[in-house]
RNA sequence: GCCAAGGUGGCAGAGUCCGGCCGAACGCAGCGGCCUGCAGAGCCGCCCACCGCCGGUUCAAAUCCGGCCCUUGGCUCCA
């Protein structure tokens, strides 16, 4: 069984198959850092990292890049806002450490690089000139345009006809450019005033000088790179001229992951990339999550609302090239599937700590539901990530668990007590670890030391319950269990006692 | 106008590439039952889908082909 893969740019599903049998070069299109991150890009992190965690599951040494587009006339546009700098490198640096922490929050695997627009200005420069001596760029006015009328296969990531596309440009009759849809890969002269004006937030008083962006000396004279190059530059500087998988959100098909296919291929002759996969977007009711709309969750409020197992619970409840609808509900679902995970994790914990686990007792259908869980799971994931399907395997282990200990309680008797399938359960908890593992969901609840004396408390409370509970005091039993919940600590009675569980999360 | 994706139960969301195991997964909500002092959790069972519409191919279609309707996103300014 092998991994197959939805590529954009066949529109079909392949096998996927890397240049290199041990190495993949990963590409991600990262975002530009003028605004807090929310969480329509952490469905996309979150999904490359899924990628990039089963792509290491099969095997594969994974070679992951991602940028941060920190030129940008949306950046220069917050500068003097609030705390966050007084340059356009001051803003993008605040906003890079906060993209950072956001990404460590959402528990994602580190990059290899996380390569800088500013700091590859030479290897762009490198790049535009080649253009322009293979004769697929020109000069015009300090700026340097790409020719997509040289470029035969302009539009063949996103099934655009040139001739259709230029018909859509504006005639215009002092235009630098040649045909409509060139696009520019050096920009003269510093940054667009009014692409800065456009961006402002209203209201915001940005102090008196208009701000000024980071420019760069150049063979055409002073300026500033272009949209585009940038992820050209880079993913061939940091992997190769061939990457095996490009991925990024659905909104960049055209014209940005268009325009990289023309410029590098352009340039190297080589094909940019076998593989482009694309990330859908949410939907919040009938409109997309955007800045604009004022109707998105910051990745920093999500977590802190609903805690990282939550947050990428719901993240993966569908698939990465689906349209994936955002409400109190969905994400009310997404609690419940974690819960009941946990639950089910938790209940195996508890009773392999028991000493009625035994290594002598069998559940033959604990094991195959495991062995069958894993399976789904495999085969779920290699099907183009199939996430959704792989958390319905991990969520029949949890199934399988909870039958597991009803039957063995039920077969209970009195004296001998319940007789747990040790290593049935241990399997289960490991698979649940491991599997739960590649969707970057973490089990073992790390306690720290406020939670340990947390844990304390809780538990005095819970005995001083206990004696109401025996001496009939069901009332005062019950107004401490409310009370608890009202903390987020829920408490379950059980045969052998009260467990309980502490509000989730770091 | 062009390009792309999609329309599956009350909600959400797999399955569509490779037609039959789909009388449609998993989950949420709802309804019974077991358990419980009660509640929750858990377990067992149930309810809810003529798979957008129309036609075709086939022994067999949610899945293939054709037409139509609708939704969403990108482009139509900059690039």
């Amino acid at each position: 069984m092998t991994l197959h893969v939805t590529n954009t740019l066949t529109g079909e599903s392949e096998p996927f198959e890397p240049r290199d049998p041990e190495d993949v070069l990963l590409y991600y299109c990262g975002l530009t850092v003028s605004d807090p991150p929310h969480l329509g890009h952490a469905r996309s992190w979150v999904h490359v990292d899924v990628m990039h965690r089963w792509l290491e599951f099969l095997g594969y040494d994974v070679r992951h890049v991602e940028n941060f587009t920190d030129v940008n006339e949306k950046i220069v546009a917050r500068v003097g806002e609030d705390d966050l700098g007084g340059s356009e490198a001051a803003v993008a640096e605040t906003y890079i450490q906060r993209t950072i922490d956001d990404m460590r929050s959402l528990n994602l695997l580190r990059a290899e690089v996380y390569p800088r627009v500013s700091e590859h200005v030479p290897e762009i420069i490198d790049l535009v000139e080649t253009l322009i001596e293979k004769g697929y760029a020109y000069e015009s006015n300090g700026s340097v345009y790409f020719d997509v009328t040289g470029f035969d296969e302009y539009g063949k990531l996103s099934n655009q006809d040139l001739d259709e596309i230029e018909s859509q440009g504006e005639p215009d009759e002092r235009s630098e450019k040649r045909n409509p849809a060139d696009f520019a890969l050096w920009k003269a002269g510093g940054v667009d005033p009014d692409a800065v004006e456009e961006h402002r937030h209203e209201g915001v008083d940005h102090g008196g000088d208009p701000p000024e962006g980071l420019t760069w000396d150049s063979p055409w004279g002073e300026g500033r790179p272009g949209w585009h190059i940038e992820c050209s530059a880079m993913s061939m500087t940091h992997l190769d001229e061939t990457l095996d998988i490009h991925v990024g959100g659905r909104d960049l098909v055209f014209p940005h992951h268009e325009n990289e296919i023309a410029q590098s291929e352009a340039a190297t002759d080589q094909q940019f990339a076998n593989y482009w996969l694309h990330c859908e977007l949410f939907q919040m009711d009938d409109e997309k999550m955007s800045s604009s709309l004022g109707n998105f969750v910051t990745v920093d409020d999500a977590i802190d609302r609903w805690g990282t197992n939550v947050v990428r619970t719901f993240l993966t409840a569908g698939s990465y090239n689906s349209k994936q609808l955002y409400s109190d509900e969905t994400i009310a679902e997404a609690e419940q599937r974690w819960a009941q995970l946990e639950r089910g994790y938790e209940a195996a914990v508890e009773a392999l700590d028991s000493p009625a686990a035994s290594s002598k007792v069998e559940d033959g259908a604990l094991r195959d539901a495991i062995d069958g869980a894993r399976e789904t799971f495999t085969a779920a994931m290699n099907d183009d990530f199939n996430t959704r399907e792989a958390q319905s395997a991990l969520l029949s282990i949890a199934t399988a668990i909870n039958r597991h200990l009803e039957a063995a309680r039920g077969d209970t008797d009195r004296d001998a007590g319940p007789a747990y399938d040790y290593r049935g359960l241990r399997r289960a908890v490991e698979t649940l670890a491991e599997l739960g593992g590649v969707l970057g969901l973490s089990f073992t609840g790390e306690t720290t030391g406020s939670a340990d004396l947390a844990g304390d408390v809780v538990d005095l409370v819970l005995e001083v319950r206990e004696r109401e509970r025996e001496a009939g005091n069901y009332e005062r039993a019950d107004e401490l269990r409310d009370e608890l919940a009202a903390l987020g600590i829920e408490v379950q009675d059980t045969d052998d006692g009260s467990t309980y569980r502490l509000p989730s999360e770091e």
